[in-house]
DNA sequence: TGTAATTCCTACTATCTTAGTAGGTTTGTT
DNA sequence: AACAAACCTACTAAGATAGTAGGAATTACA
């Protein structure tokens, strides 16, 4: 029951990206410098975010990536799904899953279902924007105590 | 983001002991017929439920097991807990994990805290006693459509 | 026009986890 | 004594995870 770190770092990625917008380019080299993961790594989990179209990307020197859209529009339960694959905690609950022949004496299974909603209650209501003012708060909570 | 099938074949083996509870015990043999699960996986599932005072056992010719407790005493989380490990979707909020250094700046680890407090709050709140009184609505549901 | 910087693409790999299998030992019943 | 059960430990095949590696394509800028 964990989340990968591809998950885990394309979260970083997104906000990183909204927090460092500028307007120009970002490149991997300084998000990967900033968040402290290796680039080609990185490479690969922006190469999935990009596919998604969750962020454009700019190719040759002084190329880079920007989200494609604002902060607000990303969840984190959208950016986990793209790099994770489903959240559901079990596979008769994968989009897609064939129902299995004990469905309809599996108690369990409505116990699974409750936990998937739960788990994409939390992801589905918490955007890159939240972060970024989550982090704001921080920082300005930060100076006032200096 | 998937629970294994260690804990849900553990929540099936709990669920099993009290549906056929008749004060016997229940040989793993019976338990596996009826779940469709390996013996000799089961085994080690069961020890591991064993060993962690969920069940009783009986060695020898007509031994096997049995609930330790009465069904409402047991939630999903405490078996899934006992089988799986933490239920933490990162490795920062396990028991015992030492504060990563990015800790304090870490605007995603909030997320994770409340992804695991809804997770918790699922699974600590269907007891194996929920499923049994689930099980025999069913049942009776399906009776009266006769 | 050349060169450096950047994204893009694909393949490879080492390690860990999962989901079992296998074989035997101990304990107790009949 | 024979059998049936739990108990114990080691092994293993397949897959997932977390990267590494190397180069090709594209573009800005001198």
């Amino acid at each position: 029951m964990k989340i990968s770190t591809k998950g885990r770092y394309a979260v970083r990625v997104m906000l990183d990206l909204a927090l460092n917008n500028t307007g120009e380019c970002i490149k991997v080299k300084d998000i990967a410098a900033r968040q402290d993961i290796s680039e080609k790594y990185l490479e690969q989990i922006i190469a999935a975010l990009s596919r998604a179209g969750f962020v454009n990307s700019v190719r040759g020197a002084q190329g880079g990536y920007r989200l494609s859209k604002a902060p607000e529009n990303y969840t984190v339960g959208m950016i986990l799904r793209v790099t994770e694959g489903s959240l559901a905690p079990v596979a008769c609950l994968d989009e897609g899953a064939e129902a299995c022949e004990r469905c309809d004496t599996c108690e369990t299974l409505e116990v699974w279902r409750e936990l998937a909603r739960a788990i994409d209650n939390v992801v589905d209501n918490v955007t890159i924007a939240d972060l970024v003012n989550r982090r704001k708060k921080r920082l300005e909570a930060l100076d006032y105590s200096i």
